[in-house]
DNA sequence: TAGATTGTTAATCGATTAACAATC
DNA sequence: TAGATTGTTAATCGATTAACAATC
């Protein structure tokens, strides 16, 4: 009796490894002037196998020395440039609510390379009023804004019956790449990437985990 | 030449199956009165193999027909047992910056199951203001609050550099999940459960895979 | 009955891990 | 030199998909 498949929900760190994981680590490492890391140290604070980062990193090239590991500053470089984030890409949410305008008060920046730029609510009562110094746009002013402020990234935070027509006016207004919050799966067409950040999905099988840990420790299985 | 890793980020859906996806959908089917629905359906509206869902789906039962497919309340019904999603949970949260606030107005209910009955904060000056009907606490109160309203889920959106702390907080506190909004991977003890819902690795990957879809356009490869 | 679709086995595919030669 | 750790090959493990008998 496996539980094979909800395993594959798992939470990130111990399976499907990820150069932002790594670059985050390696980025607190510098700042505590560490020098050197390892395979080994590396799989050890992300909950990885050393092998599976060593392998990972081998991929875009050899990065570390043999005997040594690798060079803290010059793995972030490397990491810095297969993940394209030297240049900053403008980005535009759509949907004030709650969470957008978290989003927009996060930081003008989310992250070294994205900034928002600009913000839509289909909602044309909301146009005009203000978020952390960016004013709220009404929707057909979508198409010009990106084209005139070189958006290529597009923030969802829309009501999930709404996301996928949201979704379609990114791409038709020519956005590139899209976060997606709203808890469906988005259609886009080849060459729009889309990425889910459905933390709803994450609480609704947090329970049912929780019952199975419950289990685990009346004897069995491993996990 | 593969890229053969980074493909594991993946976007949801395309890859690892997951009982809440296909909860979701079959939510909405029932809204628009659709009685019955097939695994060919079910895979085409969330991008899955067929082959795999009715996997997913038989390993807790057989809630299928054979000829016919799954009656979609039928189905609705067993995953949500399957998910536990009959009791409802309460639920605490650290960390009233914007996140967290805007999950506290989110609803009081986060999806159907989880409710959030108590807010923290490290910075005593916020404690006795209220969030949508909750007032914030200091953290001594936590062991306490956790007792008396029967809390088993926490919810941390504080900085990165806190979140171990709080995490371990929690633990002490009894609770047995943690969903974490903090970009860093946690650690706890066995018996607790972690989940990431981290959308900053989501965005940091964006621009890694918006160039790859240049690439493909000039000829190669899949995805 | 003929057509459809499940549950499940078998085949494929891919990812993870172990192991080790190369070498710092 | 001896010890450490990489990059990489080979072995293992697990997940995805195809295929089909069972049956509605």
């Amino acid at each position: 009796m496996r539980r094979y498949h909800l395993e594959a929900i798992e939470n990130l760190g111990s399976r499907r490894s990820a150069l932002p994981i790594y670059l985050r680590f390696l980025n607190e490492l510098s700042l505590s002037n560490v020098q050197t890391v390892s395979s080994q140290d590396l799989g050890e604070k992300l909950d990885l196998n050393p092998a599976q980062i060593r392998k990972d990193l081998a991929y875009f090239g050899e990065f570390g020395r043999k005997g040594v590991g690798y060079n803290v500053d010059y793995l972030i470089e490397k990491i810095r440039q297969i993940l394209k984030l030297d240049k900053t890409m403008n980005v535009a949410l759509i949907g004030t609510g709650n969470l957008g305008r978290a989003l927009c008060n996060y930081n003008t920046y989310i992250k070294d390379n994205m900034k928002i730029v600009a913000v839509f609510d289909s909602d044309t009562s909301k146009a005009g009023s203000s978020i952390n110094h960016l004013t709220v746009q009404p929707m057909d002013e979508l198409p010009a804004t990106v084209a005139k402020l070189d958006i290529t990234v597009g923030i969802i935070t829309v009501p999930a019956p709404e996301a996928q027509n949201v979704a379609e006016q990114f791409v038709a207004a020519g956005i590139r790449g899209i976060l997606n919050f709203a808890p469906v799966v988005l259609k886009a067409p080849r060459g729009v990437r889309i990425h889910h950040a459905d933390f709803t999905a994450e609480l609704l099988s947090l329970a049912y985990y929780m019952d199975y840990n419950d289990q685990s420790q009346n004897g069995s299985a491993s996990v």
